[in-house]
DNA sequence: TATAAATATGTTATAATATAACAATGTGTA
DNA sequence: TACACATTGTTATATTATAACATATTTATA
């Protein structure tokens, strides 16, 4: 299997599949913990799976939590593009796919004239059901 | 010396004048390795004052590099809401202060009407000088 | 000024996150 | 087949961060 023909690697799959599965982001540890029972004993297997996937689009890192979660955009074409809603009670965290927001962010140019390719935006709050309460 | 007073403990001092004379963002044991000199010797000592001079609004945490910037903003009112730029190739790292963009995410409200008191937007892209290279 | 509350410090140990380095195996294709 | 290359497995270790507890300092106020 490999990488031109977009198909996943077994541990690639494996590794996935349990970030897809998950409510919330994992952590690589707790990653590592699910997998044992199917073969991946090491640390290095996660990350390298983690990396990988991460540069297919399928999954993202919230950087501020050092966790994994599962690309929504089902042909994951803005993964170089990120925004993500954390609410600071509950620790809900969703990836947002707002239009008019990834296009200002996209077009953005800072006062030097530098253009990004890339971003990762944390958005922090309180969710409506944790106001609710 | 009181948090009240606004004015920083000893260890507070040193790390933050560390951190203010760096052109780069500094890695916590980086960090601890410079000041063991003048007494500081563990890392708790080290996260304990970073902590408290990110809550003070005098530093900021890169997330994606687990490194530590002095907020140039005179009056750090702005610790809540900080956008960076980060050239991919020399790793150069600035703070940008867009009032358009600041007042753009600071006023955004998602598709649940969730609204956001504190975020953290990281761009990446190739700075100029690395552009013209 | 005595004293309680809060803040800050020092210290040891350890938890949590991530990568280096190297050997072995599998896969695609010339 | 045989080569290049991606993937895997494995051990060890590097890096980042916190827990837990004892002590000291500062501050407010009784």
């Amino acid at each position: 299997m490999s990488q031109k023909t977009n198909l996943l690697s077994k541990n690639q799959q494996i590794i996935l599949e349990i970030i897809e599965k998950a409510k919330q982001p994992l952590k690589a540890y707790s990653i590592l913990f699910s997998v044992q029972k199917k073969g991946i004993k090491a640390p290095p297997q996660v990350y390298r799976a983690l990396d990988r996937l991460i540069k297919m689009g399928k999954i993202h890192k919230i950087e501020s939590k050092n966790a994994f979660v599962a690309c929504k955009n089902s042909n994951c074409e803005i993964f170089k593009a990120t925004v993500f809603s954390i609410c600071e009670k509950c620790e809900k965290i969703t990836e947002l796919k707002n239009l008019k927001l990834s296009n200002y962010l996209s077009n953005f140019v800072d006062s030097t004239g530098m253009k990004y390719s890339k971003y990762n935006l944390e958005f922090y709050g309180i969710c409506k059901n944790c106001k609710n309460i």
